[in-house]
Formats: C-alpha cells, sequence, structure tokens
DNA sequence: GTATGTGAAGCCATTCACAGCC
DNA sequence: GGCTGTGAATGGCTTCACATAC
C-alpha cells in the first residue's frame, strides 16, 4: 500500500503499520462494548479474543501507538478507547457525501453506523432528476449537477460511490476535483486516482468468487479424503481461514 | 490466513497464494471487458493497467495457474477467462442465501452481480413475521424458522448475512450446523465459527475509520508544509493509495 | 525484437519467546 | 506471579531483472 512511510528517526515515530490501522477500528469496537458494560480493564488475551486476532499481534498494534498499557494489570479500557479513536481521526466531525442513491446508496444512508463515529452523512446526490428533493433517511436528495457546490460548501473531505460502474469513474473524477480525498468505493470497477487521494473498494462479487475458489478446494479434497487418499493432506487444508487476505481488502457490491 | 498450504512437491502443485486468489476476480472483470470487445489477446502489461496492479505481480499470479501465455505475444483473451473461472469455481453453481432482508438485505437481492457469474440466489430469509411471503427482487422471502430446511433442500453452502450485529453470530452458528461452510458477513460483528468453515467480512465503518486515518495524516502534513517544514516529508506522505492494505481489506477470509 | 516466466532480493507482517515492570 | 513491550526469527508477498521462448 504505500501511504508514504515518513522516516522520522527521533521522536514516537509515527510510521504505524497499514495492517495496524486496518486492525484498529477492530479493537475500538470491542473496547466499545467493554466500556459501554463498564469494563475498566482488559488484558491483551482477553481483548484479542473479543477482536479475533492473536494477543500478539494486539500488543504489536499497541506498541506502535505508545506504552498504553500497565504491566502486571492489562489496559485501561477508557484510555484505550480514547487513544485509539484519536488515531484514527475519530475526534474531528468528517462529512460525507454518498453519490448513487439506489437501493445499495439508500441501505448506507440508512445505516447507523454512520453517525455513531464522528462520520455524518451531509448530503446524498443522484443524477436521476426524479430523485431530487426526495429524503432518503431524511436526508434530501440532490442533483448531480450541484457536486462540486455540495463538496465545497460542505467541506467534504470523504465520498462514497455508489453508483452503477459505468458512472464511477466520472463521479470520482468530478469529487476528487472538487477536493475529495478519501474515496469508499462499492462500484465494480477500478478508479483511477491522482497520487494523494486514497481509494478503498468494497466488492461483493469479488468476496463470493474468493469464497468460491475456497469453497470448490474443500470440495476437492472432500473427494480425495473420500476416495482414500492421505487424509492428512485433506486435514491441513480444511485447517482454516484466519485474515481476510490482502485487500483484504477488498469487499463490496456489483457484477463483475 | 493460512489457508494451510498442502505441500505438494510434485505434478502442477496446487498451492495459489491467498493474495493471488483475491486478485483473480479482479482480473477476470478486466478480461471479461476485453472479451466483450471481443479483444483476441493481451499483454500483462495492458491488463495490469486494466486491473490497477503491477505487471509484474500479475505474471507471477498468473504463472501460479500454469502457463497460459505466449512470450512475445502476450495471453489469449477467452482462454484465460476460461482458467481463471475454472480456478475461481465459477463454472459450476452457487446457490445463495441472503439472511437479513433489511434495506443492506434488499440491496443485496436486487444486487445484478449475482446471477452474473454463477451465483444464485436461492432463498432469502428474514426473522420478521411481516415479510415472510412477501417478495423482494422476485424472490419471496421466507421465515428464519425454517432455515435448516431452506439449507438443506437447495444445497446451499455459501451464506450472507446481512442482519443486525446483535443477530449475527446466532445466524451463522445456524448456517454453519445446517451445513454452510462459506459465510459473508455484512454484520459489524466479529463472528466466531469451528474450523473448515471460511469468513469474509464487509464493515462499511471499518473501512472509513481507515480512510479518516489517512485524511487526518494528510491534513496534518499539510499544516507542517504549510508551517515551512522540509517539504519532502509532507510529498512523501501524499505520495499514494495504491492497494487496499490487509483485510483486505476491507474486505477476507477471517479469524475463526 | 518483444513479452512471458521465474530465481533472487527486499520488504512487510506475523509469531515467538523472553526481558522488564507492575 | 502476571502481563506488557519488543528484539529476533520466520514466512509470505512484491518487485526486480533477466533468461527463455516466440
Amino acid at each position: 500500500m504505500a501511504t508514504g512511510r515518513t522516516h522520522r528517526p527521533a521522536t514516537r515515530s509515527r510510521g504505524i503499520p497499514e495492517a495496524t490501522v486496518a486492525r484498529l477500528p477492530l479493537y475500538l469496537r470491542a473496547l466499545t462494548a467493554l466500556s459501554e458494560r463498564s469494563v475498566p480493564t482488559v488484558s491483551s488475551e482477553e481483548l484479542a479474543a473479543a477482536a479475533g486476532v492473536n494477543s500478539a499481534k494486539l500488543r504489536k498494534d499497541f506498541s506502535y501507538l505508545g506504552s498504553y498499557g500497565t504491566r502486571g494489570v492489562g489496559y485501561d479500557v477508557e484510555y484505550l478507547v480514547y487513544q485509539i479513536s484519536r488515531e484514527l481521526g475519530l475526534t474531528q466531525d468528517w462529512p460525507v457525501v454518498i453519490v448513487g442513491i439506489g437501493n445499495l446508496g439508500a441501505a448506507l444512508a440508512n445505516y447507523g453506523g454512520f453517525a455513531s463515529r464522528g462520520f455524518r452523512v451531509a448530503a446524498l446526490i443522484d443524477a436521476d432528476p426524479a430523485l431530487t428533493g426526495k429524503a432518503v433517511a431524511g436526508i434530501p436528495v440532490q442533483h448531480t449537477d450541484d457536486l462540486e457546490k455540495i463538496i465545497q460548501d460542505n467541506g467534504v473531505s470523504i465520498g462514497v460511490i455508489a453508483t452503477p460502474a459505468g458512472a464511477a469513474q466520472q463521479v470520482c473524477d468530478r469529487l476528487v476535483a472538487a477536493g475529495v480525498t478519501s474515496i469508499l468505493n462499492f462500484a465494480p470497477t477500478v478508479l483511477n486516482v491522482p497520487d494523494g487521494v486514497d481509494v478503498r473498494k468494497v466488492d461483493l462479487s469479488i468476496e463470493l468468487q474468493i469464497l468460491a475458489f475456497h469453497e470448490q478446494r474443500k470440495a476437492g479434497e472432500e473427494a480425495a479424503a473420500d476416495a482414500g487418499l492421505p487424509a492428512a493432506a485433506a486435514a491441513a487444508v480444511r485447517k482454516q481461514s484466519a485474515d481476510q487476505g490482502p485487500d483484504g481488502d477488498v469487499p463490496a457490491v456489483m457484477p463483475a
């Protein structure tokens, strides 16, 4: 991924590995749940179990943020929630626009998870004049013609694209030209963006295909096992799935 | 990660790296577009550009499948489409159930990308009796009570969870008990599954938080640059976004 | 000449194992 | 005694660079 690592020899080095950044939201979610149950402290072992990761990995992840734990005791839940929130930039308000208010766009607009953590749906945008003015999730849909003005008036730097594939690149170009520097793409297309713009994609079809691959392999190994072949191999293959690979990236919604 | 690599010393080794598997759908999509334009062959350079990856990476990826290219010429588009489809298991039919027909579940049911590549929505399931019998995307919604029977009658091995977080683990347990071995989870929860079951997650809120992290850093470096600090560092940070990190991406196969 | 296929090198992330501190 | 923080070891993925084949 690249998000250039600035060599900062002295001071608290600002080089958090991308893999760690991707897990911080997971830890934060688990910690928030503990916080709601008024649990004061938690060990790396317990928290790791709740987040579905290995405890050594979790400790190393936290070590990039600083020494926020107490040996022999564990981590202070509230303190960690604050530190991770700050590190992720969730202590500030992030206005977000959603472009493309079809089934998916509407589902995203209605999704409660937005508001919960510093994200605010500042506007809904669609190219269909029939939708303009209609409210979705209590927010009026505005027309694509006004995209640039909407971005600028609201100081939006994060855009969500939920349009059909054919429109995605064009919408992306306009978002970027208007000042958006982070894009979450649900359209099944590769987006080209200039340096300095981050894109993450969510792609349902890719996820299903990856599952199909593993599913097929399981079936094949089962057949081999049934045929009386060395069963150890089959067991090894069945072993596990563990982490979402690269792309991990990757989730989303649309056709191949 | 880990999808156990079966050491297979001889023959065409069956050990495709997880990172490669995650990119195959991307290549397939680009190839399908070329195929529709009746392009007969494509070079690794061209295809890599279309898929948004480095050409050396693409060639290495394909080398795991076999030697399907021609030196000095490139790859035969139709042949590659077939080989990748077969490798991903898309030449067979995969019945899928969607559990949780709220906004998101309905959007997924309506999503055209399902049918396109071997995936077929075999059933929609929801716990709300008011929904039972109603059709969404032309498919009748069935009640959760019949989940096990639906899975078995349709030979379903892939399940999509689009329920609220609170219901996800329970639904997951029932799916697994009924025979599902691959799960695509849209609920913001870590799912616990036995070995042999693959889970991939799609999590909007995590993706946004990752974007916010980078967004915050850009802002910080901009401020530093404006203040007249060594500008090289800021440029390095702005550099690029490139690949979706781990989780890949949002997205992949995750913790049991 | 041109583009693939692949050893080798380098990089990043995970895991181990234990020193350090409560 | 218990648990964190982290150097060291390991393993996987990416990138380079070129031999190989058309």
